[in-house]
RNA sequence: UGGCCUAUAGUGUAACUGGCAACACGUCUGGUUUUGGUCCAGAAGAGUCUAGGUUCGAGCCCUAGUAGGCCAACCA
């Protein structure tokens, strides 16, 4: 009845002070404004349930808007996979937004500005300008166009607009403070001239807005309340300030932007840059390749959008540094695909058993679980015979008693099948063993309720019947590198830490009833792990990606 | 010769206006189990970067250090 009472995370606290300072529930809005330049990895999913759990929480609107002012590293394929990867996260937007549909009236402030003196337009190159810049520690100079007259300055912005200037030959800049402590007040540039096309405008403009510029209009046309960005921001936070205070008016919302940490994974990279360069360089197959921590890689590894959102939600906000070990994720990916996926049996590195006194031309059907943690779920038939595959490493010929699995003259379950002793290993020249022959306990088969079926061994095994085996290829991902944070080594570059381990892929046999598995649907592969059918896939060649191990106590013993 | 931000178990977050540091993951025990999974029970693990100060009392407030991060694209 009486809600937990959940300790707010430092931006809830934020909304929660302005709640009880003058805002109204109302003017809430929220804002998740990605860039169309690349895939969304889960760093922005972090952001995305930020901003949309906001929404959900207050009740208030989120908008997805594309950062899309800069035609040169934009386009509209990723505006089509990151609308995709934010539905299938879950979220519903309230508008689709472009900064590009703010174009016009982007330049009509600008043009206010100048003519209130607070713009001006500079002839310099680019690097002039910079070298004008000062550094962090020493002011800047005024550029010699500082003080260009207001009639001049409106003449050549127009003539910038309409594509009469040359590219790059002049830039808006807004007068503010060249020798501002804040390397971002000294003049920052509003536009720079590119004769380039737009996904979206095309060729009507020659002038692009700078982020600075556009962001925080395009926050208040919008009327966000609340514009929330990484910790990189916070120097842009007074020049954000600046803009909304010149084209806004007294009594009108300000939105305010307020800063968090980035997250940042381990063994992986989270920065678009450096997952274009692993594409780029053929390091993964694809933006959606599995090893990569993309959403859209991420699904297609097989985790479920709710592993994703309770992964985010768990780790919280917050302002510091931070690394957060990819062993959380798997739990997260464990924790809802054992309540949610069908259970199977395959054998990912097959030997041959032999059940020496089983009928050799007998094939029985026998009833299996499909889910134990959902009674729901019913179960199915799986046929038994003769000769089953069973694990490599289920088998030895001797081994201490820590070893719960099959050795020589010891019994084994096999997993809703009868108890089996091992007599005999057959090997090949080399010693290397090539087949196991072994008996069985008709009296034991599962679930027919004889004192036999009930005894205890020391372990079950999962196994798949050879007639009935179907062969499968099998993707086993590994982290993608071998170290916690490849971008840490100064002299070193972070490809020299890709894990040469990270796609193995090989032949598994498994139960028939998969069949007719398809794209993206997920079981668990009993004893082994989850795994998600692949988009290669189809019923003549099967495919199945390891999403993650199940939790293994044993291995490391 | 600067400005801004941050500092709590191995990791990530908590601790409402100051009241003997909590939760999750991980680790370790034990139990259940026809998955060495799940589930259940329990344990270890920080005295909150350091030094001062205010206070009856400070992880929370103040001061000074220290450490880390960010800031000099016509990128976002």
């Amino acid at each position: 009845m009486s809600e937990e009472k959940k300790s707010l995370n430092f931006i809830e606290q934020i909304i929660e002070d302005d709640l009880n300072n003058g805002y109204n529930k109302e003017q809430l809005k929220f804002r998740f404004p990605p860039e169309p330049n690349g895939f969304l990895h889960i760093g922005h999913a972090s952001s995305i349930c930020l901003n949309f759990g906001l929404g959900l929480k207050y009740n208030a609107p989120v908008n997805l808007r594309f950062d899309d002012t800069n035609p040169i590293k934009e386009e509209k394929a990723y505006v089509n996979a990151i609308k995709k990867d934010v539905e299938w996260l879950g979220f519903k937007w309230a508008k689709e937004c472009y900064a590009s549909d703010y174009f016009q009236q982007l330049y009509d402030w600008a043009v206010e500005l100048i003519k209130q003196g607070s713009a001006y337009v500079d002839s310099q190159s680019s690097e002039a300008i910079a070298a004008q810049k000062g550094t962090p520690t020493e002011p800047g100079q005024s550029s010699p166009y500082r003080e260009r007259p207001i009639t001049e300055n409106l003449e050549l912005f127009e003539a910038m607009k309409n594509g009469e200037t040359p590219p790059r030959a002049h830039v808006l800049r807004a007068k503010i403070d060249m020798s501002s402590p804040n390397m971002l007040m000294r003049d920052p540039v509003m536009y720079r001239c590119l004769h380039e096309p737009h996904h979206r405008t095309g060729n009507d403009w020659h002038i692009y807005p700078m982020y600075d510029w556009a962001h925080g209009e395009s926050d208040f046309i919008e009327q966000v309340s609340h514009s929330f960005c990484t910790l990189e921001f916070q120097p842009h936070r007074e020049l954000y300030n600046w803009f909304v205070e010149k084209v806004s008016h007294e009594g009108e919302l300000l939105p305010k932007q307020r800063e968090f940490a980035r997250r940042n994974l381990s063994h992986t990279v989270v920065s678009k840059r450096k997952l274009l360069r692993l594409v780029e360089e053929n390091i993964v197959n694809s933006w959606d390749d599995p090893r990569m921590p993309t959403i859209s890689g991420l699904r297609r590894r097989g985790f479920t959008a709710a592993s994703i959102r309770n992964f985010a939600n768990d780790i919280g906000i917050g302002k510091r540094e931070n690394m957060i070990d990819v062993s959380r994720l798997e739990f997260s990916a464990r924790e809802d695909l054992n309540k949610t996926t069908p259970r199977v049996m395959a054998v990912l590195n097959p030997l041959k058993l032999i059940i020496t006194n089983y009928p050799e031309d007998k094939t029985e059907q026998l009833t299996a679980e499909n889910n134990p943690e959902d009674p729901e779920s019913g179960s199915r038939q799986i046929p038994f015979s003769r000769e089953i595959y069973i694990e490599q490493e289920d088998f030895r010929e001797e081994a201490n008693r820590k070893f719960f699995r099959l050795k020589l003259g010891k019994e084994v379950r096999l997993k809703n099948a009868y108890i089996i002793k091992a007599e005999k290993a057959i090997k090949d020249d080399n010693g290397n063993i090539i087949e196991v022959h072994c008996t069985y306990d008709e009296d034991s088969k599962s679930g027919s309720g004889t004192e036999a079926s009930k005894r205890k061994v020391k372990g079950t095994l999962h196994w798949v019947s050879v007639p009935h085996a179907i062969p499968a290829e099998v993707r086993l991902y590994d982290r993608l590198f071998t170290v916690e944070d490849p971008t840490a080594h100064k002299e070193k570059d972070f490809l020299d830490f890709v894990n040469p381990k990270s796609l193995e892929v090989i032949t598994a046999q498994v139960e028939p009833s998969l069949k007719t598995a398809k794209a993206l649907e997920k079981f668990q592969f009993q004893r082994i792990g989850y795994f998600c059918v692949d988009q290669d896939s189809s019923e003549s060649n099967l495919v199945f990606n390891r999403t993650v191990t199940l939790r293994d106590s044993w291995k490391n013993k």
